[in-house]
RNA sequence: GGCCAAGUAGUUCAGUUGGUUAGAACGCCAGCCUGUCACGCUGGAGGUCGACGGUUCGAGCCCGUUCUUGGUCGCCA
C-alpha cells in the first residue's frame, strides 16, 4: 500500500482527462444521487476534487467510512457532464477504480461542521482545534501568516540584517510585566524567566559589534489578555541597528512594511514612506488616542472653557472633550447604542447633544447647554444638523474617552472613515517620565532604556530646577496603523552616565542600575555604539493583514482567554516527585 | 480583581405575560432519487434548558448564589 499520490486535490484540470491517477485526502462529502451513482469530495491542502461513482461496490466502501476519514482514490480523470465552474477542478472528476481507507474517523457526528467551524463557540473550536484547522478559511489565516513571516525574513535580510536567535530561559527582568518563571533544578530557591522581549540581548549584541540584528522572537508575558492581544506568548520582529538614529529605524520599515502590507493585506492600499509623524501630546489631544485611526475623519476639540462651568455636575471642575459630527442624521436609538457602546470600552460616560435644523440646542444635554449656546457654537465652529458628543474627567480620561468616541462614531456614522487602505503613523516625543498612579511619585513613563531627547544636558537642567522634567521627552516611538498599536521602539540610553542620571531623578541611581540590568551596564562601560530599534509584533500585524477583529484567528494554537490550551491540558498538575525535584513544596488546599 | 454580555438538541439559534408533550435550520440515522456540487424528497433518533437554591399550584422564563465563555477597565517597561 502506498500512500503517496500521483496528483493534489487542487491541480487536475481538463488537460489531465484520461490520466491514470491517484489522490489522497479527506472525505469531506458525499452526495448520493441515485441507485449506484454518488459523488464523493476529497479535500487535501491543496483544494477538493470530485470523485464519482458508478457501482455498489465503491458506493459500499464510501458508505462504510464516515465523513473526514483520509482516503486514497486511484482511477482515471474524465470530463464532468455537468461542470461546476466555481471549483478550478470543477470541468473533472476522478472515476475510481480502487478506493482505500487510510484513516478511519471513528465519529458520525464532529463537534462540529469542518466548513463552518468559525461559526461554532469558540471554547469548543479552540478544543478540537486540529478539526477548526481542517477548515480552509481557517487554514488560510495560518498560510498568510507563513507568508508574511517569511517575507518579512527575506526583506530584512536584503536590508542587511542578521536573525540571530536569543535565549528563552533567561533571568527574570525587574520592570514590565509580570514574568513566566522555570524553577531551576540544580540551584534550590532559584529561577530562570522566559524573556519579556529580546530586549537586553538584542542590545547586548550591539555592544558586540553586530551592525544590523533582526528575530523573529517569541516573546512571553503573564498579563491578561484582550481580542488583539494573546496571553502567555506572542511574536515580535524584533530589530537592532548600530550607529542609528530615530530616522535610520523608520526609513528600513517605511521600506519593509508598505509592499508587504500591499501584498499579503486585505487592502491593497498601504502609506508610502515616509509616514506621518505625530508627537504623543498632539496625538492625544487631536485623536484622543496614542493609536490614532487615521482613517477616521473625525478629531478632538477642547470645550473645557465653554462647558466645565454649564451646570452639568459632571463636566463641573473637569476637562471636558467633544468631538463633532457634521450632518448627523442618526437616530435617538443609536446615539443610545453610541454612548453604551463607548462607555463599556472606555469605562467612561459619554454625553451628547446636537443642533437641529434652526441651529437650537437640543437633545442629551442641551438643558445645560442652551443658554450658553452661541458660545459653544463659536467655541467649537457648529453648524446647524451637527451632533456633539462629549466626555468629562481629568485631562487624560476625557481625551481617553473623546478618542473611544472618534473611533466608534467614525466606524458606525456613514462617510466618516476611508476604510480599505492600511494608514500607517509614527507617534514620536512620548513623554520620559510620568506621576504614577498609585505612588503619586515621577516614574519611568515607558521604559528606562530609552534616550531621553537632548540627552545628559536636559537631565541635569531637570536636576538643578531649570525645567519640569515631566515635559522631558523620549527619543521614543510607536508605530500604528488603522488605530492598532504595532509596535514601540526607541533610540536606546547607551551612555552609563546618562543612565544613571536617568535613574536619578526617579530616585534611583547608579546601584539600581548596575542591579537591575547588570549585564547592559557593564557592556555599556567598555564602549557601547549608540543604537536604536524597534519590534513590530506580528501576531497584530498578521490580524490587520486577514482583517480579523480576534488575535485567536491568526495564531496556529491559540489560548483562551485565561490563557489555558483546553486541548493540551495547560497548565496542567505535575507529579510530586516532579515538584520535589524542583524543590517546591507541595501545599494541599484545605477544604 | 471590577464592570457588561452570553450559556436551551452534535452545531447555530428561537422560545410571547410564568401554563398541555421545549421548536427551527444544519448535522446524524434510515428509505427514495442516474449528474450532484450548500443536491433534492420522505421519515426518524437526539434535551439534566450550565449548576445549586428560592418564589409559585406550576419556572427554560422571576429572584439569589455559583461555574464557564467572550468583551472591557485595571494590567501589558
Amino acid at each position: 500500500m502506498t500512500q503517496s499520490r500521483t496528483h493534489t486535490c487542487g491541480e487536475l484540470r481538463i488537460g489531465d482527462v484520461g490520466k491514470q491517477v491517484r489522490i489522497v485526502g479527506w472525505m469531506e462529502n458525499v452526495r448520493e444521487v441515485g441507485v449506484n451513482l454518488a459523488f464523493v469530495v476529497v479535500r487535501d491542502f491543496y483544494g477538493t476534487t470530485q470523485v464519482v461513482i458508478e457501482n455498489a461496490e465503491m458506493l459500499n466502501i464510501v458508505k462504510q467510512i464516515n465523513k473526514e476519514s483520509t482516503i486514497g482514490v486511484e482511477g482515471v480523470v474524465r470530463e464532468r457532464a455537468s461542470k461546476n465552474p466555481k471549483l478550478p477542478t470543477g470541468d473533472v472528476e476522478v472515476l475510481p477504480s480502487k478506493i482505500e481507507v487510510l484513516g478511519r474517523c471513528r465519529y458520525g457526528e464532529l463537534p462540529f461542521q469542518i466548513n463552518r467551524s468559525r461559526e461554532a463557540d469558540e471554547a469548543t473550536r479552540l478544543k478540537y482545534r486540529y478539526l477548526d484547522l481542517r477548515n480552509p478559511a481557517v487554514k488560510k489565516n495560518i498560510i498568510l501568516r507563513c507568508n508574511v513571516v517569511a517575507a518579512l525574513r527575506r526583506s530584512m535580510t536584503e536590508h542587511g540584517f542578521l536573525e540571530i536567535t536569543t535565549p528563552i530561559l533567561t533571568a527574570s527582568s525587574p520592570e514590565g510585566a509580570r514574568d513566566y518563571l522555570v524553577p531551576a533544578r540544580n540551584h534550590p530557591g532559584k529561577f530562570y524567566a522566559l524573556p519579556q522581549a529580546p530586549q537586553q540581548f538584542k542590545q547586548l549584541l550591539m555592544t558586540s559589534g553586530f551592525d544590523r540584528y533582526f528575530q523573529i522572537a517569541p516573546c512571553f508575558r503573564d498579563e491578561d489578555a484582550r481580542a488583539d492581544r494573546s496571553p502567555g506568548e506572542f511574536y515580535q520582529l524584533d530589530m537592532e541597528m548600530a550607529f542609528a538614529s530615530q530616522e535610520d529605524v523608520f526609513a528600513v520599515l517605511e521600506d519593509v512594511l508598505p509592499p508587504i502590507f500591499a501584498k499579503y493585506g486585505t487592502y491593497d492600499r498601504a502609506s508610502a514612506a515616509p509616514f506621518i509623524r505625530i508627537p504623543y501630546a498632539e496625538a492625544m489631544e487631536n485623536y484622543g488616542s496614542d493609536k490614532p485611526d487615521l482613517r477616521i475623519d473625525l478629531r478632538v476639540k477642547d470645550a473645557t472653557d465653554v462647558l466645565s462651568g454649564c451646570g452639568f455636575e459632571p463636566f463641573a471642575g473637569n476637562c471636558v472633550k467633544a468631538v463633532v459630527v457634521p450632518d448627523f442624521k442618526e437616530t435617538r436609538k443609536f446615539i443610545d447604542k453610541i454612548c453604551a457602546d463607548v462607555e463599556i470600552q472606555s469605562g467612561n460616560k459619554a454625553y451628547w447633544f446636537r443642533l437641529d435644523e434652526n441651529g437650537e440646542v437640543v437633545g442629551g444635554i442641551s438643558k445645560f447647554v442652551k443658554d450658553i449656546r452661541d458660545g459653544v457654537v463659536s467655541a467649537l465652529g457648529l453648524k446647524a444638523g451637527d451632533f456633539v458628543a462629549l466626555s468629562a474627567g481629568k485631562k487624560t480620561a476625557a481625551q481617553k474617552t473623546a478618542g473611544v468616541l472618534v473611533k466608534t462614531l467614525g466606524a458606525a456614522v456613514p462617510g466618516h472613515i476611508d476604510e480599505k487602505q492600511y494608514a500607517f503613523c509614527w507617534i514620536v516625543d512620548f513623554p520620559m517620565y510620568e506621576i504614577g498612579d498609585e505612588s503619586g511619585e515621577m516614574e519611568f513613563c515607558h521604559n528606562p532604556f530609552s534616550m531621553p531627547s537632548g540627552g545628559l544636558d536636559v537631565l541635569l537642567k531637570a536636576e538643578k530646577g531649570e525645567i519640569d522634567p515631566l515635559t522631558i521627552t523620549a527619543d521614543q516611538y510607536d508605530l500604528v496603523c488603522n488605530g492598532v498599536e504595532l509596535s514601540s521602539g526607541a533610540v536606546r540610553n547607551h551612555d552609563p552616565e546618562i543612565m544613571v542620571k536617568a535613574f536619578e531623578l526617579v530616585r534611583l541611581g547608579e546601584d539600581d542600575v548596575k542591579s537591575k540590568f547588570p549585564a547592559m551596564y557593564n557592556a555599556f562601560c567598555y564602549g557601547a555604539p549608540p543604537h536604536a530599534g524597534i519590534a513590530p509584533g506580528i501576531d497584530r500585524m498578521v490580524m490587520l493583514l486577514a482583517g480579523e477583529d480576534s488575535i485567536r484567528e491568526i495564531i496556529p494554537f491559540p489560548m483562551n482567554k485565561t490563557a489555558q490550551d483546553t486541548m493540551m491540558g495547560a497548565p496542567s498538575e505535575v507529579t510530586e516527585k516532579q515538584l520535589e525535584e524542583l524543590h517546591i513544596a507541595v501545599t494541599k488546599k484545605e477544604e
